[in-house]
DNA sequence: CTCATTGCAAAGGATTTGCACTAAT
DNA sequence: ATTAGTGCAAATCCTTTGCAATGAG
């Protein structure tokens, strides 16, 4: 299984930077490598609640960082206000596209733009290092219900 | 000359929806206007004192709001963790480049872009609504010293 | 045992809001 | 005169940090 293998490969990175592996961190990587959301950090520690584990809000942050660094989960920002996580599972670079209603989330790849975003920086003289693009619209079920949920 | 236009379009907007034409709404509207760069609110603020007016930290955030309202001014969000703003002057819409080194901003036009995006959304079943893409890299000139402005 | 982690609460940065005072129409 | 705007400080939201208590190796 997936999460399990994920979890595994955390466990690994903590012994080899020789960082105790913790049951705080376990229950948090747990609960990022077992969603397919893109979850706030609110959402994290409410999750971590459900599966009746304990993790104060600072080491969520803490853990989620550390996550980051192992490459395990990515960062995502789409103009919230605050951030999401999302875990990488080997999945190349990927865009997102947000319903501006219900706050779905969808993901898509093309491959065009990795060529085009590199062309266009080097004909400004700049080295590309990564982009960012989020498309923003109504998704098909919002469409049709005129709401969220509805 | 433009920043006079844009400020009797301003005057107009405020005219048009009742709303008073204060001493430090001009001076903010001014300060934006003349600027040919991205601003954030701290330099809106640097800006406006500069030039000898007073404008408090939460007139500046109202009156932005305002600017942006009335399409003459567009808010931009590099995920620097806070806005920046920049006037519209009927320049259509356009995609950014961040150098990571030094943080200047160049912009660029791809008509591509928009249609790209509105295909990839519908093919989702989602109606496109707008994008944002901002591209990251190290501009000419940090890549040929190390280092910004330096 | 020793040292890093944890949790809580305080601190921070950006932005918003409540409210008495001031200015625009 | 009215009515809305302004400034200040308090309040909020997300995130980080300091520090005593706690747990992993």
């Amino acid at each position: 299984m997936d999460v399990r293998n994920d979890l595994e490969q955390f466990r690994t990175y903590l012994r080899q930077h020789n960082l105790p592996v913790t049951q705080q961190r376990l229950a948090i990587a747990n609960v990022v490598f077992a969603s397919d959301r893109h979850l706030s950090v609110e959402e994290v520690a409410a999750d971590v609640a459900a599966q009746g584990e304990n993790a104060g809000t600072a080491t969520i942050y803490r853990t989620l960082d550390l996550l980051v660094k192992s490459g395990l989960v990515v960062e995502r920002d789409f103009g919230e206000g605050f951030r999401r996580f999302e875990p990488t599972r080997g999945i190349p670079h990927h865009e997102h596209m947000l319903c501006t209603v219900c706050g779905r989330v969808d993901e898509f790849r093309d491959e065009r733009l990795e060529r085009m975003t590199t062309l266009i920086a080097e004909s400004h003289g700049y080295s590309r290092q990564r982009h960012r693009l989020v498309i923003y619209g109504v998704c098909a079920d919002c469409q049709r219900s005129g709401g969220p949920g509805r």
